[in-house]
DNA sequence: CATGAATGAGGATTCATTCAT
DNA sequence: CATGAATGAATCCTCATTCAT
């Protein structure tokens, strides 16, 4: 998806190499050393190509770091299904895409940040791009909520609160890296949290089920 | 405070009251825009002053930001113990610690999304006052916490995690601002998610007191 | 010769000339108004480039003056040779080489001037490379002396101090030029200079030898 | 003399005070750091005095330096007449002569210096009114050596060139401190220079009173 | 007289972007 | 397609000078 960036150069397949070449520089860069004080240059030498060459995948720095904002709000949302394949259990699914939300924040800690930080510097029509990418993620977490309620593990929770609870959970991780980092393991903190919050939501048969997956 | 930050002026009250001068000046604009896109001659308009002004109490521009972090990092460190004065029933103070939060949170949103956004543009030894800032805050919440453990109003809860969980909770009201403003009021928003939030962890007398605080 | 000032072209012929091109205008604009007074616009104006190239080719205000001074002080140093170039006799050599430090002092009075006042504004390492060229300037005056003292044609004197008695003579011609100019001719000073310098050091031999090369 | 520079304060002795602990300070920053670099805050602080005070006695900050070249170049014109004091042999004045302007050289290198660096650094009227001072200095001399001439001592010399060189000899003693220094004593520069330069100027009578001096 | 807070024009430097090769 | 030299608007910061106290 390029959303319409301007390119000036035609092939799709140069677009898609050449893109995701700048995208993994500036990533790198932006997440380390920010958006505004990361210069064309910089980015130009890290990924190996001229100053030039940028301008004819992208027509601005904006446009650098939309890309880079899709990619990294991508990625997270390609990490949930991921994660879920093969697994049907209700109760299961939940915890393995909390789990696995909270591993691909932890895996781009930088990235996570990134966004929170950068998004603002986007135009608002871009900004809401984004918004609409982390909303598609969140529903991906809410639909295992409502398929525990529907199987009768979960009470009937506040659903919106409970999928922002678990989606500041997962940044947490990376937001608050200073803090939990080197104080707990990502798994001792993935089932401290799940403990903690799911203790008033489980039913008693939920209640069951998760202290078997425990195990 | 001035954490030693030079003033070629030296007279207190003038400090005071020009960095104060500058300082709120300073957040509105870089809440709005961002640190890096606001100019000190953007400041210096705002804030009715010259540019030249500036520099007599402030060495550079990393200075105002770093100012304008201590600043609303206090302000939300004062707004929790002014919440709690004359209150004494420990699930009272919770819960009126968490509004407090909440509210001032909701009263400057942009400042809460400053502080996740900029605090990584400044230096290193700067940013480690800042998240020493933000511990203290913290320590406030999970000093309520305690209290009601001790009290017997919560369960033996995981303290270190569940604060966390009241403290995203809590910027969670400002950085996701764009979904809960117009869904829900601040007052429902701190309701439904104490409700969601306390109940596995109130223990059953917990749970009469946090009923009849709810009336 | 760079003495590794950075530019961020690599080409070489491309630096040998923009640098050319720069100190030219710079010398010229120093030497008038001196280096502080100076702007890097000025330079650029009178360069006739943009403001942006020269720091494509040169890091720093200072690293202008430094190929400035470096420049004045090599082509002092090449004019030296230059003119002594097919002449054996050394005493003849000795006053050629007089005559050509006086004729390139006075060609760019302006720019010795400028090695005199300047070259403080230059940090002390540079500074050092300043003297070390001026030093090797000396010393072609120096070996002049020293072949007419082996020739017997000078008594055995003070090189040293009759080095720098020289060297000051010709620079006094660009010192003290609101003295001299009008005056006398170039020419007349050196006669008149070397006329006076000569008198006790000339052997009996040389006091001939002298008189004939006046004619 | 206060060459018209404009006061606010009227009183005589306190314009007198203040404009030498001004011009003390100002001297040693100047002869330092060099004219441009120092700020009036610099001197202020050096002086102990306020930024207002000095323009309460001065319009400018070319006026400051005015006031300082002037200082230097007196305090060397004073120099030459106290050492003259009481000699009265002709030869014996002109070695006294040339000693004492070494010696206030020697004592003042940084003054000395400044002189060549800054003079240009003012308009162009005050410059002559510096150079005015400095050919007074130069009348000293060559007084000395008119003297030595009409006492038969000295060849009828080019007394212009000649005095020229003693005053560039004593010049370089401070403008080439970095190479003398270190080398030799003061006296020892001195009185191989006299040496040097005296040979062919003394006549048979001055060669014998020369000797004898020397001793 | 003395002070020093306030001013703002001016200078060095950076960096996104263009365009000729 | 790719390159990177060239441009110049824009920014931070300094400092001589003023003026109210």
């Amino acid at each position: 998806m390029n959303f319409k960036i301007k390119s000036r150069v035609e092939v799709p397949e140069l677009i898609e190499r050449r893109r995701s070449q700048i995208i993994k520089a500036a990533i790198e860069l932006f997440g380390k050393r920010g958006y505004h004080v990361t210069t064309i240059r910089d980015i130009a030498k890290r990924a190996d190509v001229s100053i030039g060459l940028i301008y004819q995948y992208v027509s601005d720095k904006e446009d650098v770091l939309f890309l880079v904002l899709i990619e990294v709000l991508e990625s997270y949302k390609r990490g949930i299904p991921a994660a879920l394949k093969g697994i049907e259990e209700p109760l299961d699914r939940f915890c393995a895409a909390v789990r696995a939300y909270c591993t691909v924040n932890d895996e781009k800690v930088e990235a996570t940040v990134l966004a929170y930080r950068e998004t603002k510097s986007l135009r608002k029509e871009r900004r809401n791009i984004i918004k609409q990418k982390e909303i598609e993620t969140n529903r991906l977490i809410a639909a295992c909520i409502q398929d525990c309620i529907r199987a009768g593990l979960f009470e009937k929770v506040d659903v919106e609160l409970f999928t922002y609870q678990i989606v500041m959970f997962s940044h947490a991780w990376a937001l608050k890296a200073w803090h939990f980092r080197g104080r707990m393991s990502l798994d001792q903190y993935v089932w401290r949290g799940l403990t903690l919050m799911l203790g008033p939501v489980l039913t008693a048969r939920g209640a069951r089920v998760f202290k078997a997956l425990k195990s």
